[in-house]
DNA sequence: TTGACTTTAATTGTCGACAATCCAAATGTA
DNA sequence: TACATTTGGATTGTCGACAATTAAAGTCAA
């Protein structure tokens, strides 16, 4: 799977940036943790003002809050926070599944198609599996926005938000359980797509986002995760 | 007016931030112009350090770009831009009118309400005078983002797409005339939250909207902008 | 004149050091 | 002991200089 947006790193501040953003999203760095610029700076062998432009591009992406004169945190995996990030989602995510029933090209749609088929197999030979799930779900999502053509959708939710997701889902251990039936949702959406219907294309994507938060809801009420 | 979240500047590079914010936005440094480091610094009497934190900032509310080796520049002003900024716009507000109607106290509502019976006075007795509609237009979408409570969507709307806004307003020119049905619009949103009808707001703020994107989509093909 | 290559000037990225600010321990007073 | 003040240590913000990269001027050959 490529990822078009992803322009490759090219400074030395990208390739820390990088590598920070894995750690944080992973969890190597604990969230809520304070950052010290000094000490990051020699375990990455680099100035500090290398860093500071590598922290700067994780505020960007909402990884780390930063205060005048006080310094960095990695920020704080709450629910309330899980729960915003949904919601924003499903506005930005459902906007961008109309636009791409606008503007994606038939090539592309049928792409979104082929690669759907080649995870209902993977599904059925590993079924159960988490990781092909996370990812397939992950690219799915990514093509659908990519369709938008809409370069400030597409900035917001790849270059910002997706990170943050990325990095609830690990934290809270959200190994996606709801798989099967997310599937064939996806397959209910790339159809309106593929039918030009971009009322309805928003509809089922705002409910498939909406679905997923619910469940979490769900599970927060039962104490399951955290 | 107020505005809660606009912090107030306290090192350098945050006050040079905001001088060239308001410089870009208001078209002092035109658009798609490239931007000289060693010059910009040396205008305003800083290291090239403290002007490039200050260029980081605005990088992150879109209003330059830049490319590792080559340089920033200040973004264009584009019709397919500004499009694509309105659709963004309609689904961000969308969903933030709709929490707002969910999230918002009473004594919130209230205050929006007395905001906006002080603008129709206003309006009455400066009619036409575009600077009271533009400022009245900007704080009634801003209470209604604060409303909806939701840290995510504020920052996102307020910390970075509305300099983008604000930006192409000045630019394009675009000086509000759809002033007293929007002012309606306003009336009709503000009740839909004060029912607690988040559906129903939401509808009507994408609609208000959205009917922003479509006359000057109208303006457009008259070629009376750009 | 055109095209490709070389060179040069300017710009950006990175570095280490200093100044300003904040936080906490220590001191003093009630 | 409790609280306010001071002081010391550490961290962040800012600066100027150097290295790496780029873009353009200039040279040469066809």
């Amino acid at each position: 799977m490529n990822y078009p947006n992803k322009t490759t790193a090219i400074t030395t501040a990208d390739k820390v940036f990088e590598q920070l953003q894995h750690a944080i999203v992973e969890g190597d760095i604990v969230a809520g943790s304070k950052i010290s610029e000094p000490e990051l700076a020699k375990f990455y062998q680099i100035s500090r003002s290398t860093l500071r432009e590598a922290l700067n591009r994780l505020e960007k992406c909402h990884l780390i809050e930063r205060k005048a004169n006080v310094g960095s945190r990695v920020v704080n995996c709450t629910i309330e926070g899980l729960l915003e990030l949904y919601v924003t989602r499903e506005a930005l995510e459902g906007m961008a599944c109309r636009q791409a029933a606008l503007n994606m090209s038939d090539e592309e749609i049928l792409d979104i198609q082929v690669m759907l088929k080649k995870h209902a197999q993977t599904q059925d030979l590993k079924d159960g599996i988490a990781y092909y799930q996370e990812q397939g779900d992950l690219d799915f999502h990514y093509q659908v926005i990519l369709g938008s053509h809409n370069k400030q959708l597409i900035d917001l939710i790849c270059g910002q938000l997706y990170h943050l997701i990325r990095m609830y889902r690990c934290q809270f251990g959200m190994n996606s359980p709801r798989a099967t039936r997310a599937f064939d949702e996806h397959a209910h959406i790339i159809q309106a797509i593929a039918d030009r219907d971009g009322e309805l294309a928003e509809i089922l994507m705002r409910r498939h986002i909406a679905a997923s938060r619910k469940n979490i809801e769900r599970k927060i009420s039962q104490q399951i995760i955290k």
